[in-house]
DNA sequence: TCCGCCAGAATGAACGTTCAGTCAGTTTTA
DNA sequence: TAAAACTGACTGAACGTTCATTCTGGCGGA
């Protein structure tokens, strides 16, 4: 079996992400993308145009593996507490089994490639229909359960916590363990859910 | 009045963190720094042996200064919820008045440069005697109030969601009126607290 | 043989760092 | 007191290195 164009650039997708999450945008010279994809230098400019554009290919890559992992665990069934926690648990499983995907999109959510995507995910520009899981559960008619806050801090809530516990795991300061996991996503949900 | 050597060497340190918070440290040549501090090149390598050294003074001073206000905010008399949303509140509103120090901080703890002082934080290795009046809170004999939880979760249920509403604030998505912080520092002490 | 694809040497821009020279201020000399 | 000698902080051109990108020669399939 021969190397087919398709694979060609998914190697060269695959090689980035590992260097880039290891060593970051700045010190991943384009020359070792190549070498570690086994490709030449000029290959990776057949394929891609730019260093920046092979980027942001790589997180178009990686945005979408996450995107479909969510929705795969969402269970229609659930509401409430229970689809809260559920989605909490999953992103943060899913994130800390793929460590370079998230050390990847830290460093693109913080860096100049990833100011508009920033925005438009928190202005839920999504695709055509429903935008994301987590925003359709604050907003969705569901959302009695919940306090009555501003969307951002929703966000800040449920997002924080877990990006920040993520990288100390990240750092060996902490394992994920499913206890700690799911105090995590219950405490999450403490800080957002309506006073009983 | 002449400009003595520490004003040049500050003048130096505040250029850096301007630069730095702005452009980041790949992207603020020490050629730009010199400019902007009114400064030839070769003179930062007087006052400092190359470009990590300045950017490890650059945080000793953002450092300093964050403990400082902090510190200064604390009211003794207080205790349990309320010592938490003080705490906070003046946490949240220190770094949002000083966008420079925020961007530099997160930019420093995720660089290679600011792993070893991350660990040193996590793991209170601090001053002689009493570390970090958060983590003093979380031990202290006020625990009560608290949930028992381990403490990297109250660091992150504390720190998360702080450091994600003041990256939307920075990028302009969300104004942190007081009205917000209020409702931030009570759904953090929520997430943590013990059950009534 | 021809064509398209490829690897890696070549290129030039940009960077961190160095260092020889300059000059304002101070001390020494007459 | 005035001139000469000295001092060391300061500058910015120059250096070597590293990088993204381009170019070129050659290899394999048709």
């Amino acid at each position: 079996m021969s190397v087919t164009q398709q694979n060609k650039s998914d190697l060269i997708l695959y090689a980035a992400l590992e260097q880039f999450a290891e060593n970051g945008f700045h010190s991943s010279p384009v020359s070792q993308l190549a070498s570690l994809a086994g490709v030449g230098v000029g290959s990776i400019y057949r394929y891609f145009k730019d260093k920046d554009e092979l980027i942001h290919a790589v997180f178009t890559m990686v945005d979408d593996a996450l995107q479909k992992a969510i929705t795969a665990s969402m269970n229609p069934e659930l509401s409430g507490r229970s689809e809260f926690i559920q989605l909490v648990t999953s992103l943060i499983q899913y994130l800390d089994k793929h460590p370079q995907e998230f050390k990847f999109l830290e460093q693109y959510y913080s860096s100049p490639y990833g100011a508009d995507k920033k925005r438009a995910k928190f202005l839920c520009e999504g695709r055509g229909g429903s935008s994301n899981p987590f925003v359709d559960l604050f907003f969705g008619n569901k959302a009695k359960s919940l306090k009555d806050l501003p969307l951002p801090l929703y966000l800040a809530m449920t997002f924080g916590p877990i990006i920040f516990l993520l990288r100390d795991s990240l750092s060996g300061l902490v394992t994920l363990d499913e206890a700690l996991i799911q105090q995590t996503a219950e405490a999450s949900w403490n800080a957002i859910k309506a006073e009983n």
